[in-house]
RNA sequence: GGGGGCGUAGCUCAGCCGGUAGAGCAGCGGCCUUUUAAGCCGUAGGUCGCAGGUUCGAUCCCUGCCGCCCUCACCA
């Protein structure tokens, strides 16, 4: 266990010990955060104060030291005068860089004129058995920034940020759909079928009810019950999990957002969107809507661009024909997509994806998709080959996905059967009865929403890759390394 | 899964044409009461990711493996 520690560290806590001092006392006076000390600093001089949090880089003049201490909020300088602790002196090497202290002393400067809390008592909270990463740089490495999460925290600021704005974003598309009177619900991650989304699900087994159970790879279609139910608008904030593979969009468990509203159409969710976005740039961004991501310039202020997936499909695919499976596999060879084995419209998406999702600068709304890629959503009533349904794109990521949902309990039966019938890994085996029994007791016409959290996140924070916004993304376990064979 | 890159001290990084390892920070000892990437002097710290191969000799070249990053595929 202390396989890795410094043994400098180790002995300075023996050292504590014989001095009679906890080097891990349940409680110390805590201090007051260094943010409000600060302001209006000067007004404070010569008060007395407390400061707890982590003690950075000692600098040593022999009877002066100096360090700053950083909490949540801030980081102050904190001075220590041989003359005016003559008790902790003798003690001091036993603090150092990267330990949690509570210091108590008097607000004042230095010569140049630098907030200072010039120390009398000093009270080790907490040791640290391990050396902070290099003061300049911080921790660098990235397998050792997600792997330490912890340690990535406390040494690079930025990173704390990023997860600050996170939390602000989430609180904010709360604060948005709590005021169009939704209410917030949490439905099964647990589930006896899967459904709402193609991914391959993971599996999992609950031994009192020797039950095979999926994690959700998405709550739609217990929200959408809830609809059934009444309650009219609900939303659910949510990790979901899918099997595949993993990327710089891509993690296996992320957060979701779906929103259902009765009475509303696909057209009315978009106006949603864009009222969402227009809340974000106000309270998250400061009203300032433009963000810089992949080293381009987005701005985030409604309206958005709209364009029909047929009419995008035709620009990059001119002579193609979406729903004619020889020219779109005339196409895909073309492109050098793999084609054996692929339903005709997942090859025709394919070529869309190909061919289109690059170009989609936006922000975008891209709807209208064809029904046989779109198992959940309403036709529209004069082209029953397409859906009521639309996709936000933001440089070349899909953010969110919308349609008017599919509520004619025959209509979903049959979609649900075919895809039973065409079973794959992502399918689920058997069609989800009761979710259509549901829908026979009448289900309202109603807008849904899907938006990636993670995704908007990345995009509200520059980050390029969706582990930026992850506090403990998946890794490869790490294994010991293994002993050197036998012969 | 394919392609490319990386892996050297606790951290950040050098390391030439193959000749057996370096700096800064952190640590330890010393000097210093106004620094803030403090400074100066000294000192200690290494399974060069792992395992093979080639070679008189491998951190360096080759092969395999492990991990991470990028990218493609997959992901409606």
């Amino acid at each position: 266990m202390t396989d890795g520690i410094a043994n400098d560290r180790l002995e300075k806590l023996q050292a504590l010990r014989a001095a009679g001092q906890d080097p891990f006392p349940a409680r110390v006076t805590r201090g007051q955060p260094i943010a409000e000390l600060l302001s209006d600093f000067a007004a404070k001089h010569g008060q007395t104060a407390t400061v707890a949090g982590r003690l950075g880089q000692i600098r040593d003049f022999g009877k002066l030291r100096f360090a700053h201490v950083a909490d949540r909020t801030g980081s102050l300088q904190v001075g220590f005068q041989r003359d005016s602790m003559p008790a902790f002196w003798p003690n001091r090497r036993l603090v150092e860089g990267n330990d949690l202290v509570s210091i108590t002393g008097k607000l004042g400067t230095t010569q140049k004129g630098e907030p200072t809390l010039w120390a009398e008592e000093v009270t080790l909270a907490s040791k640290s058995l391990r050396p902070a990463p290099e003061k300049w740089h911080g921790l660098q490495d990235q397998e050792q920034r997600y792997r330490m999460r912890y340690v990535d925290l406390f040494a690079n600021p930025e990173v704390r940020q990023s997860f600050a704005l996170r939390s602000r974003i989430v609180r904010e598309v709360r604060a948005y759909f709590d005021s169009l009177d939704y209410l917030e619900v949490e439905t099964p991650i647990l589930q006896p079928i899967f459904g709402g989304a193609s991914a391959r699900p993971f599996v999992t087994h609950h031994n009192a009810l020797d039950m095979q159970l999926y994690l959700r790879i998405a709550p739609e279609l217990y929200l959408k019950r809830l609809i059934v139910g009444g309650m009219e608008r609900v939303y659910e904030i949510g990790r979901v999990f899918r099997n595949e593979g993993i990327s710089t969009r891509h993690n296996p468990e992320f957060t979701m957002l779906e929103s259902y509203e009765a009475w509303a159409d696909y057209r009315d969710i978009m106006a949603r969107v864009e009222g969402l976005f227009a809340h974000l740039v106000e309270r998250v961004l400061a009203g300032n809507g433009t963000v810089a991501f992949r080293e381009k310039q987005y701005d985030l202020k409604p309206p958005f661009q709209k364009a029909r997936y047929l009419d995008l499909f035709a620009q990059q695919n001119p002579g193609v024909d979406w729903f004619d499976h020889p020219s779109c596999l005339a196409r895909a060879r073309q492109l050098g997509l793999k084609t054996d084995g692929i339903e005709p419209h997942k090859l025709a998406n394919d070529v869309f994806e190909a061919t289109v999702e690059d170009t989609l600068q936006g922000p975008i709304f891209v709807h209208d998709y064809p029904v046989a890629i779109s198992p959940l959503a309403k036709r529209m009533a004069d082209d029953p080959r397409v859906t009521e349904r639309f996709e936000l794109f933001v440089a070349g990521m899909e953010l969110g996905n919308a349609f008017s949902e599919l509520n004619d309990p025959i209509d979903q039966q049959q979609r649900f059967e075919e895809q039973v019938a065409h079973k794959d890994d992502e399918t689920p085996g058997e069609v989800d009865l009761d979710y259509v029994t549901a829908l026979e007791f009448g289900m309202p016409p109603a807008g849904g929403l899907g938006i990636g959290i993670d995704r908007l996140c990345m995009l509200l924070t520059g980050s390029t890759s969706i582990r930026d916004v992850v506090l403990f993304p998946l890794l490869r376990r790490q294994e010991a390394t293994p002993p050197p064979a036998e012969s």
